[in-house]
DNA sequence: AATAGTATTGCAAATGTTTTCATAAATTCG
DNA sequence: CGAATTTATGAAAACATTTGCAATACTATT
């Protein structure tokens, strides 16, 4: 009993109690093999009543991993991102990992001070979202040789091992979609792209392949909208409301793509007969409002539970190989989009 | 130059750096007034060019906090506790904490696994969700001297300190705004409450407001569905199909009622008109469908923030008062509600 | 039965900090 | 100007582990 009230129950409290040395305890846990059954009995007995708890910290400091892993968000409420997080971190659970989270807003500076907090925290790995980084994170990642990830972009010469998705091809995806459809006058609703290469990488692939075939946008029937539902129905509500309207929406993702919904559905638009909609993400929900909105599949779950399983393997390898992984993207066809009435 | 090779930028390669000890740089960090302005600068362009970061693994082993929070979610996927991740974390960090993220999947079993694995980090504090704990999980906190905190529900009575809302209180509204409307004939669609003690309290308080009003609900018109659109659609589909159709529809939250909105859409039903929906939480975006869902509003983001805030405090505080904290739930009315046709 | 080998355990050093105590230097005051 | 403070710094112990090395006990071999 009067162990208990000491509240400092460490190993040499254990060894103690199993009257056995502090190196024999240390054992167990970590070389099972080295210690007789019979003493490793007693010792899990030990441990049992005094209800010990391993100290990670003093493991941390002898050079063991810390066995957290660091993953830096712009956001953590999205479903874009939470649906990475979520499989992400069942991921490194898997391995025995846990997960230190931050997000930064689309704010480069803070993300730098967040993996710096994280490295002061002696994480095993940081992983961070897109490969558009301050000059300063890079430089604390190469100094410091801390194992960086880069996830949800996926590009061949990426410096950081990456997994993720070609997002210029989405952006082309949804464009070529709306080309075959018959669209020629496409409005365009994208987040700010600063800071936020994924939204980069998809607008210009978007120009590019609009470009392809001739096509400019004006500038009415291009807005600017955060991932947000009811600002990007703000802007679609503003842009749908000019003189001249679209006959088809390209939404940088699936929530701005939503917005856009609600919006030509508020202003008695219907969809797809006199506006098609398309988005990018895929994400949870998409498939089930009415009707079900089209959209480039980008795989977030699987980015992120494959992104925990070769990171932590890269962790713990002893001679990691850097590797860059891309999952594909894909076109889902649902209720938003229809052929153009040709005029 | 040749100590970037060493890769071990310590106190002490700081300290020779400076040609101080390493007392002194420790002090330039936790005491900065105790040491004189010029070696402190000596000190911190050493920092500066080694690229020394503090190691709080080794800070922690002295008995400092190690500065980091342990969250438990049920799942973090989920509007329903993004936004409060997203608050809490933003509010701890602003605290200078760090945050440890795991999720159980409605599973107390992993949720007891998680908090050990938060105890062997070390954390400053865990923070769950919800009252309803197992047996082990509790112990452990007792045991331990862990600050903890049960966060999204409040009790008068509850053990740990909290802060949340009153479910039942939720649920009494919702049912309270129907009835009001003339519904007599209402349709419940909530998630299994295993595990879940919020839809608990929710599904008793509605059934209880009923009851003082003579009201039962026939069984073929009280579904369940888990926190999914999809699925909830699905149940809702089945549910609205039966011969007899309520005329308003009571959902567990807003991803619920969501669904049952889209698949009141896809069955051809004008909502409110034929169908009254309300749902519980006020998500982000429950605003923006077309029409607006009506709700009870759960304010997630000041839950969160307020937890964040007042849950540090508790851990830095020498004197820690328990604390429970109800943060008002509030009818929300917008479109999806309508008094029911007489009959 | 002596030797060599193997399995099990303990000792002590090491890990990167913080902090108490002691010491030295600088400042104040009569 | 010397004593009494005050300020600035360093030495060393402490924190909770892990691990290389040494010691012991046991087993197998000849």
């Amino acid at each position: 009993m009067s162990i208990f009230q000491k509240g400092k129950v460490d190993i040499v409290a254990v060894a103690k109690a199993a009257k056995v040395s502090p190196s024999t305890v240390s054992r167990t846990f970590n070389h099972p093999d080295l210690v007789s059954p019979a003493t490793r009995k007693k010792i899990n007995r030990a441990v049992q009543r005094l209800g010990y708890i391993r100290n990670r910290a003093a493991q941390t400091m002898h050079g063991k991993r810390s066995g957290t892993i660091g993953l830096v968000v712009p956001t953590i409420n999205h479903a874009i991102f939470a649906e990475v997080i979520q499989a992400f971190s069942d991921s490194i659970d898997k391995a025995g990992f846990s997960l230190l989270l931050a997000s930064h807003g689309y704010d480069l500076d803070r993300e730098y001070a967040m993996v710096r907090k994280f490295l002061e925290h002696r994480v095993d790995g940081v992983a961070l979202v897109g490969l558009e980084h301050s000059e300063a994170t890079a430089r604390l990642i190469e100094q410091q040789k801390i194992p960086a990830l880069a996830i949800w972009n996926y590009s061949e010469d990426s410096i950081l091992p990456c997994v993720g998705a070609d997002n210029g091809l989405a952006g082309r995806l949804a464009t070529e979609h709306l080309l075959a459809l018959g669209h020629r006058d496409i409005g365009l609703i994208f987040p700010q792209t600063n800071g936020n290469d994924r939204a980069q990488h998809r607008i210009s692939a978007v120009h590019a392949a609009l470009n392809e075939m001739g096509i400019s946008v004006p500038s009415e029937h291009e807005s600017e909208a955060p991932y947000s539902v009811s600002q990007a129905k703000q802007a679609a509500l503003t842009l749908l409301t000019k003189h001249s309207r679209p006959t088809a929406l390209l939404c940088g993702n699936d929530v701005i793509a939503q917005g856009a919904l609600f919006a030509a559905q508020s202003l008695g638009l219907k969809v797809p007969d006199d506006l098609s909609i398309i988005g990018i993400g895929d994400f949870k929900g998409s498939a089930d409002v009415e009707p079900g909105l089209t959209t480039i599949r980008i795989p977030a779950e699987t980015i992120g539970k494959l992104a925990g399983e070769r990171f932590t393997d890269f962790i713990t390898s002893d001679d990691p190989k850097l590797f860059r992984i891309c999952c594909e993207v894909e076109r889902v066809v649902r209720g938003t989009t229809s052929p153009a009435i040709v005029s």
